[in-house]
DNA sequence: CCTACCGATCGGTAGG
DNA sequence: CCTACCGATCGGTAGG
């Protein structure tokens, strides 16, 4: 491998950043190859010395980060910890893809719809996959009857949601105090021992 | 005001909802006005007619949306409960919002950024107001001790994060489980009393 | 409400 | 990595 293949590796690099950058800032749609060509100093037809296509960039963003997702989550199952620990391992995989990629993962949970078909069917078994695991790891909490809820798909979607908040605040918080403040509002929130509500 | 006006108004309403139904599942960018036209089974230009621009679509609903969420802020204001009260009337607001405008109220959360400028000033200008009140009730919360956290904009952030999960959740789940399940976990979340955390 | 049409911009390619 | 260029599609208008 030469030097011209690493500077290429680097440029692509370059591009990939600066493509997760836009679009997070316009959104897939909105961003152009012009956009992007400018944003790294390039004109539009070089960018494809160093990528296939605009969709291919969606798609290594995407992908990149579903893997990343994944790996995770295999990680954390192999621990064999009690599901209220695997629960907060999560929670902090999640917030740490926010924490070591932010662009990437909001493009990755933003933008995902705009990936060609076959990529499409692909990412969302993966997603399935995913979610699977997270689920029965909710309902092993909840057989165990450490967690509290009625309905775990329901829990699992505000779970999901709620961590999200983690996207949007990287910049504003520190990582350790917002790991702090999520996991008690969230463990609180799903081992809830009475009722507090009229 | 003649038969031709109601007419032209039914019209208007027909495609500013097709217009929110397409900027849902496409995006507003990804959304053109042939395709909109074709939805409503007119020819682009007749579109029109009724509207000014493709940009005046995404103002009318989002401006919409934002001047029901004051509304109802505004009665929770004057209704002056206690902050526990409010802060459940603030997530029942949410949630009425998303079961009686499921499309619109997403085009407002994911798609106010397409806003032309001098519309997004104004914009940003009535969500600061919103958030001000609602970070008001959090912190007259923490301050009769009610509420426990350490960081009301983090826990603000949080909150109004999670709540958006019913958003992806209205056709999945009967409205009255959704708002139980949503009340419990999150003031549960907020009105924690001890550490359950190592 | 439609036919016909506009300039601008889109993603992408040929050829060097 | 650039110059020059492609067909397709974009939001929108004129005129009836």
């Amino acid at each position: 491998m030469g030097v011209t293949d690493v500077k290429s590796l680097n440029r692509k690099e370059e591009i990939l950043r600066a493509a997760a950058s836009l679009f997070t800032e316009k959104g897939y749609s909105a961003t152009s190859m012009r956009h992007l060509a400018g944003s790294v100093g390039l004109e539009v037809s070089s960018i494809y010395s160093h990528i296939k296509s605009k969709e291919d960039l969606l798609t290594e963003i995407c992908m990149t980060c579903a893997h990343r997702f994944l790996s995770g989550m295999r990680e954390i199952l192999q621990a064999e910890e009690k599901p209220v620990v695997q629960l907060q391992l999560i929670l902090r995989l999640h917030i740490d893809m926010a924490y070591d990629y932010p662009e990437s993962v909001t493009v990755f949970n933003k933008e995902w719809r705009h990936l060609p078909e076959n990529v499409l069917h692909l990412f969302v078994d993966q997603r399935k996959q995913y979610e699977f695991s997270f689920k029965q790891i909710l309902e092993q909490g909840r057989e165990s009857g450490v967690f509290l809820f009625k309905d775990t798909d329901m829990i699992f979607r505000i779970l999901l949601q709620t961590v999200k908040f983690s996207y949007f605040s990287v910049r504003k918080f520190p990582k350790e105090q917002l790991i702090k403040e999520v996991l008690q509002f969230v463990m609180y929130g799903i081992q809830r021992q009475e009722e507090i509500l009229k």
